[in-house]
DNA sequence: AAAATATACAACCGCGACATG
DNA sequence: ACATGTCGCGGTTGTATATTT
């Protein structure tokens, strides 16, 4: 469903880039380098504005760029730095190597930022709901500090679900609890649960895997434990939310 | 199955900063 | 000091694809 290539009033080509082009444009850069953007496309016989050769360049086609999906370290670099830096995002891009800025910027508006804005949201909704369920006791577990991405002041839950990123934070999350199933608790009854689970024995069939998120397994020797432990833990806000956004679904067994 | 809507990504645009003459 | 040209940044728009109705 490729549209046909539209052409400005000088003639120059805008639009998506063919193939032809992207290699033309390499070969030239590689051969001559860019020195002078501006002039670049008519000596490369580019139909092109040079601004255009250069993001098309810097985005995509210069040696080292890095396609695909975002890590779970990258999400939370890029948070982290736009925290502090604000929209900085060439100072953040120099921070993330094979990222563009213009990468950075459309997967912070396309994905982090919706998931944080409406992190926020739900936790201050789940604050209020664990300190009328428990008198605050889960309350200290949603601290930022407590979170994986504390410094953003939004609970990790839904930062490591990006679509990009591996999935733990989805309706199909698939728990199980050492065979026992815990459904529909408060957050309080949660909490107590992790307590007991901490000091119990992992199962080995339900090794914690890091590359996939998308199942939320246990760690299979002491090695692990502390890690599953911390993951547990920093994950609380995460555990507590789907333990009342799914508390009929047979999947959670906690 | 088709239409409507949402999402993700690619590209463009305007403007300020900087270099050069 | 000023004019001009170029580059780079960040905001915004356009479009293809996915999902929902």
């Amino acid at each position: 469903m490729m549209k046909s290539p539209c052409y400005d009033k000088n003639g120059l080509k805008r639009g998506v880039w063919s193939k032809e082009e992207d290699e033309m444009l390499r070969a030239y850069v590689e051969r001559y380098g860019h020195s002078n953007w501006r002039q670049l496309p008519k000596h490369a016989g580019l139909s092109r504005c040079g601004k255009s050769c250069r993001l098309r360049w810097l985005n995509y086609l210069r040696p080292g760029v890095k396609r695909g999906s975002y890590t779970q370290e990258e999400d939370q670099l890029i948070i982290n730095l736009h925290q502090q830096l604000g929209n900085k995002w060439s100072s953040i891009a120099k921070r993330l190597p094979g990222r563009s800025d213009n990468e950075i910027k459309n997967h912070w508006h396309s994905h982090l930022k919706k998931l944080l804005e409406r992190n926020h949201a739900e936790k201050s909704e789940l604050k209020t709901k664990a300190s009328d369920n428990c008198e605050g006791e889960a309350t200290k577990y949603l601290e930022p500090e407590n979170t994986l991405l504390g410094l953003a002041a939004a609970s990790s839950s839904d930062i490591i679900s990006s679509e990009n990123s591996p999935h733990i934070y989805n309706s199909s999350s698939n728990f199980s609890f050492g065979g026992e199933s815990v459904v529909n608790a408060s957050a309080c009854e949660i909490f107590e649960e992790f307590g007991d689970f901490w000091t119990q024995p992992f199962l080995p069939e339900n090794i914690y895997d890091p590359n996939n998120y998308n199942s939320l397994n246990y760690a299979a020797n002491e090695a692990d434990v502390d890690e599953y432990s911390s993951y547990i833990f920093n994950n609380a806000d995460f555990l507590c939310h789907e333990m009342q956004e799914f508390p009929e679904d047979p999947k959670m067994d906690i």
